[in-house]
DNA sequence: ATGTAGACTCCAGTCGACT
DNA sequence: GAGTCGACTGGAGTCTACA
């Protein structure tokens, strides 16, 4: 069973994709660091609530939204 | 203009006290600490993802809705 | 373009005590 | 019941470099 942060990260992730960027190229959109955005990702780190806020919007989403995808990965 | 951190935790505060609970025992049903706690609702703080789990749950509301009414007030 | 690793800073999160 | 302060530890977040 996945933890939150990985679960989290998997959506995450899809977001990014769907815009076609590189982790490299959201990285330098929202100001965070490239690996950092790796370990996100990867559910390997447990991001704080202001970088949610600033993924979400670089990703043009708005993190209720992420969270609710989130919140349905978690029950199947 | 109020900070990201501290409208959440506004809206945190909303939550808790709609429930009738102290900032006591809100700590000590979550496991997280009474001080802490306080922070959070006096936006002090930047609490990370697996905290906010932690307290949506705790406080028995989804986390996207809790969200969703931040968002809410970021607009006006 | 991503993963990993090492080294670093600073703050999230805990705890005890007092107001 | 809540705010504050001091002290502490672990980990969030940055940066460089290599595979």
């Amino acid at each position: 069973m996945p933890s939150s942060i990985e679960r989290l990260g998997q959506v995450l992730k899809q977001y990014r994709e769907r815009l076609g960027l590189s982790q490299e190229l959201l990285a330098a959109h929202s100001g965070l660091n490239r690996t950092f955005i790796g370990e996100i990702e990867r559910g390997e780190t447990n991001p704080s609530f202001e970088t949610l806020v600033i993924l979400a919007s670089t990703l043009q989403v708005p993190l209720s939204e992420v969270i609710s995808v989130y919140e349905r990965m978690e029950r199947g």
